[in-house]
DNA sequence: GGAAGAATTGTTAACGCTAACAGTTCTCGC
DNA sequence: GCGAGAACTGTTAGCGTTAACAATTCTTCC
């Protein structure tokens, strides 16, 4: 229990009092200052700036049962996307007098209870989530929360209450067909640890279906246990690859950071990409194009994830808006080609 | 002015109701459990759990006049080293039952005053500044909080309050005598803008100082108008660099993004880095060391800045700690010599 | 058995603000 | 100059919780 920061803060009391009016013309000048007579506001401005009074954002809460908060929950800031998708949602957000409350780390399950309850607890006008919930309780706690849940980054099958997200398994489709198109057939899926990362379970589904599609080998899987799919991952994991699948004449990695790494590695022994390699990536990172050779990836508009989750919100929140369409969006991804996978091989 | 979200949220009162208790019962219930008898406790946390009781936050802190919250001021999401102080913050202050606001953005000058306004209505425990505060009014607003401020990530000439962070000046000193010691005399600096960029302006000075002291030419600058640092801006960057210093043999360029971006650029003109142009960068990205080659740079602990802002911040609230000692943290960086700027030159 | 004190639970009054309604003052047309 | 309505300002009663103290119940020991 934190001690208080007795700051005698200056409180509407005391405003009013210098002012010479009553408390609620004081809360007016601020909120409604258009029904004060002008000589009034002015008053009152004037006491505001004199006491430097900064209102009370939770009494104000309190009292007019209204939140100005939404919260956004992620599992880390490092994923570039999920930045993005934040600055997004913040500057959308924002123009409504709504703000963010970001609660991250929330790769960790064990208090995912205790987080979601302290979220809650602030009594938000609604939810973001970036990843979806783990738990079978947290879902339950969400969903009884009463309030506008919306998922990104995915598509879940069975939503929690809106969406705006792009199917996982059809970027591992696309990134998949994009490389049989340039000839490939012996393709290795390059991935993470597979019980804890669902999307990218979604995106191995794609490749696995496409494969067979076209009566190629489906097992070609290795997956490096990495929960972050760190560059690192990436040296590691190709190098696995290249032992376990030494006839490989494509990888296809999880993420960027994945490709990145894998790239180097393929540089550092010689390979050259994409002759004796080509490689995809997934998520089109600033780096991604900036590689030698720049690196074939799938562009997803994290941003316009972020501000059309935004507006989903806001016509929730402020409409009470019930018609079940355009509650789910697909915004889509877009695979950009370029020369990890460009050259066409012979068989 | 959002519309209530109707959640009939259960209060403490019915949960008192439901388990035939009083209000401070239920309280006490929840924030020390251990006061109550066992059975009274077990029959109140039924009640609870039956009602999907969740407290309300704002009436907690509004009663108790404590805040558990802290709020971290941003810039924005998109580097690498805050994002991993946010995630050493974040982790440690949870410890102690603090959770943090996050405030991005930062960037924009226009709206600070709201925004630092919108902040202190939260009455936070304290304030981390990733950056400083730009204007005047913005830091007299901030001093006069009366909450603990911690700056990090520099070390500022006149501390509003508390430090963690390193000199900006130093890393510019630091890599410049590195590649003096490696027998360059033809060393340019690349930067960002000027103005908008005190840190960037700190290394540069540093970059100066030192060249001045060794008889070197400190004029040899290149700024490029991109106030991200992108890893573009660095591949323009480059390319001004060797129009109007043709002769330059190392490149000190504001960050590691940059220098990527130059060390691509080099590639694509068929310059040998280190042999005909060596690089540095500062504060080593997650892909620094992976680059081909990887990439001489200045490495600072991010996530350690956090955890001690985390501890000094819960210094001054619980305990309401007044000796200056320690209130101002050099936590240093490290030059981490890589093969961009390994091999020596003769003159 | 009963007093003293410990352990447990309850009561009251805020915390700082705003919704809702109740006054009050002003403006205007006749 | 006066009534009606518009424009402005004030009063009251909470919002949901907790601090501080008061009351009650339970132990313990002589």
């Amino acid at each position: 229990m934190p001690k208080q920061s007795n700051a005698n803060r200056a409180t509407i009391k005391e405003v009013a009092a210098l002012a010479g009016v009553s408390l609620m013309t004081v809360s007016r000048a601020i909120r409604r200052p258009e029904v004060l007579a002008e000589n009034t506001r002015r008053k009152v401005l004037a006491a505001i700036d004199e006491l430097n009074y900064i209102p009370d954002a939770a009494a104000g809460a309190l009292s007019s049962q209204t939140s100005t908060t939404v919260a956004v929950i992620i599992p880390s800031l490092h994923f570039e996307g999920h930045a993005r998708t934040l600055d997004g949602l913040s500057s959308e957000l924002r123009k409504q007098g709504l703000y963010l409350l970001i609660a991250d780390n929330f790769y960790s399950k064990n208090d995912e209870m205790e987080l979601l309850r302290r979220i809650l607890g602030r009594r938000p006008a609604g939810i973001v989530l970036i990843n979806s919930a783990h738990s079978v309780q947290g879902i339950k706690l969400l969903q009884n929360a009463g309030l506008p849940v919306i998922e990104t980054w995915d598509i879940p099958k069975t939503p929690l209450d809106s969406v705006v997200g792009f199917s996982h398994a059809r970027v591992g489709e696309a990134l998949t067909e994009h490389l049989i198109n340039k000839g490939h057939t012996c393709i290795t899926f390059l991935g993470g640890p597979l019980d804890s990362d669902p999307r990218g379970n979604e995106r191995l589904a794609g490749f696995k279906r496409t494969m067979v599609q076209h009566g190629l080998d489906e097992r070609r899987i290795v997956t490096v246990n990495d929960d972050h799919l760190t560059i690192n991952a990436g040296k590691i994991g190709i190098t696995q690859v290249l032992e376990q699948f030494p006839d490989t004449t494509a990888a296809i990695c999880l993420t960027d950071r994945v490709a990145m790494g894998a790239m180097m590695e393929c540089r550092r022994r010689g390979l050259r990409v994409p002759e004796d390699l080509a490689l995809t990536g997934h998520g089109d990172f600033e780096f991604s194009e900036h590689l030698v050779p720049s690196l074939t990836t799938t562009r997803i508009d994290a941003f316009g994830i972020g501000v059309r989750a935004a507006h989903m919100l806001c016509r929730r929140i402020f409409e009470h808006e019930d018609d079940d369409a355009e509650r789910h969006v697909d915004v889509g991804f877009e695979v950009v080609e370029r020369d990890s996978s460009r050259i066409k091989i012979s068989p």
